[in-house]
DNA sequence: CCAAAAGTGTTACAATTACACCCATGA
DNA sequence: TCATGGGTGTAATTGTAACACTTTTGG
């Protein structure tokens, strides 16, 4: 129900009996929003980027003195008038210079005391990049790109949001084959494969996988070859459209 | 990034380059929460329970004369000290009487004008309970059990969030086994058929059925019957207690 | 004895896993 | 010609799907 109504819990001698409570109230009309219920929106994004053989993610050092030497997911306060998926596109092309990123909601964090500097309530997102294309000026502004295995602590809750987050992309990737959003339009199965390997963390059989992908009918043949190798080049394919 | 740097956005003379921006504020350690960029925060509950052979959702009628006629999930807003995930408990217990239910966040909806009194912005949970156990006084308050059935339009984006959480709840069922929920502890296997049957939307084999759940090793074979029935009554089982 | 649902096993089919050899390229 | 990874098929196993008859109870 969307009823508005903050005094519901707020009647000390009526606590015992929430249930009742709430039946009083019900045809009240009562749409007043009080502001004393008012929270900090924010997201924060895990960004992915898949680099030669590993996932990384990109991170930024805590500007906050309690968390010093903390790393912190990339995030921003919603805008008032913001829809939060729109929110977590600005940090993306804000961060990377990216349009079109794979971005998936994920999970909201509101504990009351998750953020020292009040309540902010946090909806986290993850979001899969080309890493190659990301515009990043790394030096000097503490914004790196971390593999996922050297993840220990983070500043906030962000190593649980990362956890939430990592787990529901190893989730994605078997179920909905987002894994192609890490790479370049033109790929081939041995890079694609790589991807599937870093994300679920164990070593893949080649040729089941790409019996698999193959039979999924979801990749063109480019009848292109990779090129720069020492080796015998692999053929490229795209991602189909959809019809 | 839990920065509260709310000025990022602000500047209209930066706006070109949101890049440059940010990447100039991030060490500002400006965590000043401005209070315009506040948002009102709601739960909203999609109670599952399944009646016979029907699985059924716990709905109100609005109170908004916006909404007048339509029905609405059971929420509340969050109070300021709570967790979201408290609120919910504290919605369902007080619509149902009920506590230790399950229960799994599941979205939050938060476009700007979806709610006609202001910013509010809701996380989405689903719920699953033994509808027996409810204790709902049903008339008078407007509160009833609708048919998943027969779900039409609903106030706000309730509708959308009904869809996005039933479908989490198709998906649970298959992996998770959350079922379970909806049936007193004591139940035959027609009945958790029934319930998945419910759920699915489709009807399953019984013999492959009572093979997959058996074979699973999470139920207790009680050594008791069902009663009250008129034809051969079935075994009883009760989940079994995680070691 | 009739109606209604419980209980049970086997066979076909699909999906997954395990596994080894030849091929094309650059150095 | 060598080192490196690309490319390919088959057999075994496992999981899923389809399917029919006997049993127990209440009326």
């Amino acid at each position: 129900m969307e009823k508005i109504n903050h005094k519901i819990t707020r009647q000390p001698e009526l606590h015992h009996d929430r249930h009742e409570v709430l039946l009083k109230n019900i045809n009240t009309h009562a749409i007043e929003i009080d502001h004393h219920m008012k929270v900090t929106l924010s997201v924060d994004c895990v960004i992915f980027g898949f680099d030669e053989h590993e996932l990384k993610i990109l991170l930024i050092r805590s500007d906050l003195d309690e968390y010093k030497n903390k790393w912190t997911l990339l995030g921003d306060l919603v805008d008032l008038n913001e829809d939060p998926d729109e929110a977590a596109y600005r940090i993306l092309n804000m961060r990377t210079g990216l349009k079109d990123v794979y971005l998936e909601q994920v999970h909201t964090f509101g504990r009351p005391h998750r953020h020292p500097a009040g309540r902010v309530v946090s909806i986290a997102y993850y979001s899969l990049v080309n890493i190659e294309k990301c515009k990043i000026t790394t030096q000097a502004h503490e914004l790196h790109w971390h593999p996922v295995k050297d993840i220990r602590q983070m500043a906030f809750d962000h190593r649980q949001i990362f956890d939430t987050c990592f787990r529901r992309l190893q989730q994605a990737v078997l179920e909905r084959h987002v894994g192609f959003n890490l790479l370049p339009a033109k790929f081939s199965l041995r890079r694609l494969q790589n991807v599937y390997e870093a994300i679920l963390g164990k070593e893949l059989d080649r040729r089941n996988f790409r019996k698999k992908i193959l039979a999924m009918d979801i990749l063109e043949d480019l009848d292109e070859l990779e090129a720069d190798v020492q080796h015998r080049p692999g053929k490229l394919y795209r991602f189909k459209k959809i019809n």
